[in-house]
DNA sequence: CGATTTGTTCGGTCTTAACTGAATAAACTT
DNA sequence: AAGTTTATTCAGTTAAGACCGAACAAATCG
């Protein structure tokens, strides 16, 4: 009873701080909740635990589980015997949050380039266009070493 | 005529687009309109243009304009013998937006931080959350060298 | 087969925040 | 001073989406 997880303050704290934090990153406040509970427990989680643990509707976290799945954050397993979902962190998460970031600041780019090209060649708003492409060119390189330096770790680590 | 701006798609569209970009990074898209309007456009626009211009309220100018001032990205000027304010980019807005993903990043590295250092030190979470912390750590490095990059650009071309 | 467990989907409610129009304040003009 | 022009603030409306309960579908159990 002591050892109740559901009492450690730390846990819960940091549960609703990836809330928060992944909030400001777009996602659903009970998505990065279930992401934070993934990582604190570490262990594979039942959906139903998901709910109660939380206290939310198996409604939320079904959508929830649904966009952590579809980023490649959360993966989905079964256990011979049990009828509930279970779920744990995926594999390498955060390599798979900087590929979407890089997809993103990618397009982006395209985007801008896009517009560049329709621009008449003297336009006077070519140097400040390809400035804004520039910036996001350059957060593309950076992420890209950050993925670089990210997997290479794992490689060590993970014997791959 | 012909010449108006407002006639210009490829402008429009740009301006669209960077309200879209802008809105996924968490601000108003008529706050990332007059960001877009004021790259593409590049001189100083007055208050009542950037109304007209976009077609919205001088309200909603009032407040985007805020928060672009506030983040550093829009400087306001005035021209003597007139009485409305006028705007511009700022020196560095590429620059300025990178120092605000830092900052952001590394309020999130210490929130985690400062979860660890709660931990007992035997806690099973703890190399978990280590992880999710090197995450921000190798975000943070990334945005360091693209900032360093961009600001060594900036001192060629500004000759600084 | 009927009953139960489980996950998803759908309709509706509620919260949040963007946006507007009107009121206000401040600066200037005549 | 009275009247204009301009920017900000505030209250109210609107729009978007998070969240829930209930209905549903699918699978399992008795």
């Amino acid at each position: 009873m002591a050892k109740d997880a559901s009492d450690d303050p730390v846990r819960t704290d940091f549960i609703e701080k990836t809330g928060l934090i992944t909030q400001a990153e777009g996602l659903p406040r009970i998505a990065g909740r279930v992401f934070g509970l993934l990582i604190y427990d570490g262990d594979v989680v039942s959906f139903g635990d998901l709910a109660t643990k939380l206290q939310v509707s198996r409604a939320s976290i079904s959508t929830s589980i649904r966009i952590l799945e579809e980023r490649g954050l959360v993966k989905r397993v079964t256990k011979p015997g049990e009828r509930q979902d279970f779920f744990q962190l995926a594999a390498n998460p955060y390599g798979t949050m900087l590929k979407g970031i890089q997809k993103r600041n990618r397009s982006i780019q395209d985007d801008i380039a896009q517009t560049i090209q329709s621009l008449t060649a003297d336009a006077d708003a070519t140097g400040r266009l390809t400035a804004y492409a520039d910036f996001y060119a350059s957060l593309d390189a950076a992420v890209t070493v950050a993925l670089r330096k990210l997997n290479s770790f794992n490689d060590l680590t993970m014997g791959q």
